[in-house]
RNA sequence: GCCAUUGUAGCUCAGUGGUAGAGCACUUCCUUGGUAAGGAAGAGGUCGUGAGUUCGAUUCUCAUCAACGGCUCCA
């Protein structure tokens, strides 16, 4: 007999070599149909395998991450086989799960597959699925393991085996599909009740872009097909929030093929929000001590050289202009021109922290496979600041900028986000990074003793510095589940050095200062593209290119609504009448499509009270006031940047 | 940059080897209506661009540009 203990603390005893399925059944049958995989002794292991020890046990079912998981991994497998019948001789590398599903990566030995293929796909999984195939898990040894996919004549599988021992090697089987999997899986195939094939892609093998394009298919499946529908519903909902398709509606911003792939042109609502952004920026910075300077856009060849970025980002700027026997490349970063203006004017310790702050305008000639929407494009709008310090001042200045983040989350209502800590990978030290290794650790030490003095939740990622020093990343997730880097706080110990930057210290020697690099709010582009995703286009007040509309019932009262504009404008009220001839059901409707905040509704009744009728986005009617009391509570929501 | 898909009116989309349609938006007229769509008429496209096949191409083929979905990349 061997002891089980649950998550509740109970513990029981059971015949040795019983599975959690086993288990599962002997408390209730509608327990066992649910169950897909288990937790044994935090392991997570198939729920039909036998256990010979005592272990602490939980049962995994779609409610938890791991269960979820297995079921997606199982899904890839029976996708697999789906494949198999339909493609002769396809080889399979690698299928694992994903956030929102699972997917295989496949060598169709130069066959294609198309959309048509996957509703086949679809249905014959399906058929499977209905046979209730179990997943069979066998131990075997490597040489058998080689033997079988030599014969096979399956390279990818092969190449998987070189990593791994004897011992640790499995097959999985389900129907007339075996697998190389480390597993775990879940009971049978007739769990997977509704299935959806949702993509082709090309992915390079291994991910490295040297490497044969493999065929990807990304497929999702769930235990019941109300799950899938509901799946589809939000993917519904998410594409009306997608910050291409709000910022046409809205009229915020534009491509066109003339102007060129990855540059947006700012309509005039976008630009009201740009210049609300830079008002914000602009006030937090005065408040932090940082001057606001203006650069170039472009510069000679010979400053990216001395700043070192030439050799690491050549490619991926746009190509230099050559005039008088000189190049001049367009700014793809605005720190060496910062680093010039610490040198126009000679610096005393008594001079930092010295901060310059622009709102700068780069370029960078970003592949053409990454450019998306706002979110990534070639001209940009960046929060840009460089803060030039001291070691002893390094702490608080860092801090001060974590600060700024978070008061600016705060503003936004930014409540999920991870500081990702980057580090360098020493084995690449003067290809990817600076050779610099002392000072790579005593910069990443000064970071992360920053973090862990201000008690801020973060996490480690090796290999994602910048060349010239560690960084924190600040990764934020859109209503939609968009995942990106919003904004970026850089150590930088080279640079500094390059450009030969000094100030007089106490002791009258010269000393190159620390510099950080900052942008909490990132770029224009990507921050606005976040922000109409995340207020799916219903800005704040404070925001909104258009804050009221007024709205006459008839245009009999066109006169009034004309005075109430000018009250709107004189306080500074972004305003507009809707003087057509039409309904005031049609207005109101208009208006609120437009997701603009307040509408002031106003006819027989309010011209003789002297009123206005409030009517918000979303909310309805709010009743009448004074054109002044609504100015003046306006124009608070407005001053306080309130969120909701 | 690589793999796949898509490109028709301002927007969303239908359609065809014989030079194109709907809804919304737009213009004009009628209507002056009290909290999410009043009515009528009209204007608007050399079907992304270039070449080829064909008597004839928006439709088929190729190339190219762009967008979208991934991969790789992101100072």
């Amino acid at each position: 007999m061997i002891k089980i203990t649950f998550p509740d603390g109970a513990v029981r005893e059971y015949e040795t070599g019983i599975s959690a399925l086993q288990i599962a059944r002997s408390i209730s049958e509608g327990l066992a149909k649910k169950v897909l995989a288990a937790s044994v002794n935090g392991q997570v292991w198939d729920a039909g395998r036998p256990i010979y020890q005592d272990a602490s046990l939980k049962l995994l079912t779609w409610g938890d991450t791991e269960g979820k998981s297995t079921f997606w991994h199982s899904s890839a497998h029976l996708m697999a086989e789906a494949v198999e019948s339909l493609f002769e001789g396809v080889k399979f590398w690698v299928g694992p799960p994903v956030e929102n599903g699972f997917y295989y990566d496949m060598d169709l030995g130069g066959k294609q597959m198309t959309e048509e293929d996957l509703r086949k796909l679809e249905v014959k999984m399906t058929e499977l699925a209905r046979q209730q195939e179990a997943f069979q898990r066998k131990e075997i040894s490597k040489a058998d393991a080689i033997q079988y996919f030599t014969e096979k004549g399956d390279e990818y599988k092969l190449d998987l085996l070189q990593n791994l021992q004897d011992g640790e090697i499995t097959f999985y089987t389900q129907g007339q599909f075996t697998d190389l999997c480390r597993g775990p899986h879940i009971p049978h195939t007739g769990l997977i009740k509704a299935i959806r094939l949702t993509n082709i892609a090309g992915a390079y093998w291994k991910g490295d872009e040297r490497n044969k394009m493999l065929t990807r298919v990304y497929g999702v499946t769930f235990p019941s097909q109300k799950e899938l529908d509901e799946y589809l519903a939000l993917l519904e909902e998410a594409k009306k929030r997608d910050h291409r398709k709000l910022g046409k509606e809205l009229g915020i911003f534009t491509m066109d093929d003339d102007i060129g792939p990855g540059l947006p042109l700012w309509l005039p609502n976008g630009t009201i929000i740009i210049e609300e952004l830079e008002k914000l920026a602009k006030q937090t910075e005065e408040k932090g001590g940082y001057k606001r300077v203006v650069t170039p856009h472009i510069a000679k060849e010979n400053l990216y050289l001395t700043s070192g970025h030439l050799p690491y980002y050549q490619d991926s700027m746009y190509p230099p202009m050559e005039l008088d026997g000189v190049k001049y490349y367009l700014k793809a970063m605005n720190c060496p021109h910062h680093h010039k203006i610490f040198a126009a004017e000679q610096k005393s310790y008594k001079d930092l922290p010295f901060r310059l702050a622009e709102y700068g305008t780069c370029y960078r000639y970003e592949q053409s496979g990454e450019l998306f929407g706002l979110m990534r494009v070639r001209c940009l709008h960046m929060n840009d600041a460089h803060i030039y310090c001291t070691k002893e001042q390094f702490y608080e200045e860092f801090k001060a900028v974590n600060d700024m983040y978070l008061k600016y989350f705060k503003i936004f209502g930014i409540g999920k986000y991870v500081m990702r800590l980057s580090l360098h990978e020493p084995s690449k030290l003067g290809k990817k990074y600076v050779d610099e290794p002392a000072l790579w650790k005593e910069t990443e030490a000064l970071v992360r003793d920053v973090l862990i003095r201000t008690n801020t939740p973060f996490v480690e990622v090796p290999d994602e510095a910048a060349f010239y020093g560690p960084k924190i990343d600040v990764q934020i997730w859109s209503t939609i589940g968009r995942e990106f880097t919003l904004a970026t706080n850089q150590v930088d110990f080279a640079q500094g050095r390059r450009f030969k930057l000094e100030f007089t210290n106490r002791d009258n020697q010269a000393e190159t200062p620390l510099i950080i690099h900052r942008a909490p709010l990132g770029t224009h582009e990507r921050f606005i593209g976040f922000l109409l995703e995340h207020y799916a286009g219903k800005f704040p007040l404070w925001l909104a290119p258009v804050q009221v509309k007024i709205l006459p019932i008839s245009d009999k009262f066109l006169e009034y609504a004309q005075t109430l504009l000018q009250s709107l404008k004189n306080a500074d009220i972004r305003a507009e009448i809707d003087d057509r001839s039409e309904k005031i059901g049609k207005k109101i409707r208009d208006t609120e499509l437009a997701k603009i905040p307040y509408m002031l509704v106003i006819g027989e009744k309010e011209v003789a009270e002297n009123l206005v009728s409030l009517r918000k986005q979303g909310k309805g009617d709010l009743g009448k006031r004074t054109i002044e009391e609504f100015i003046r509570d306006a124009r608070q929501e407005i001053s306080d940047r309130r969120g909701e």
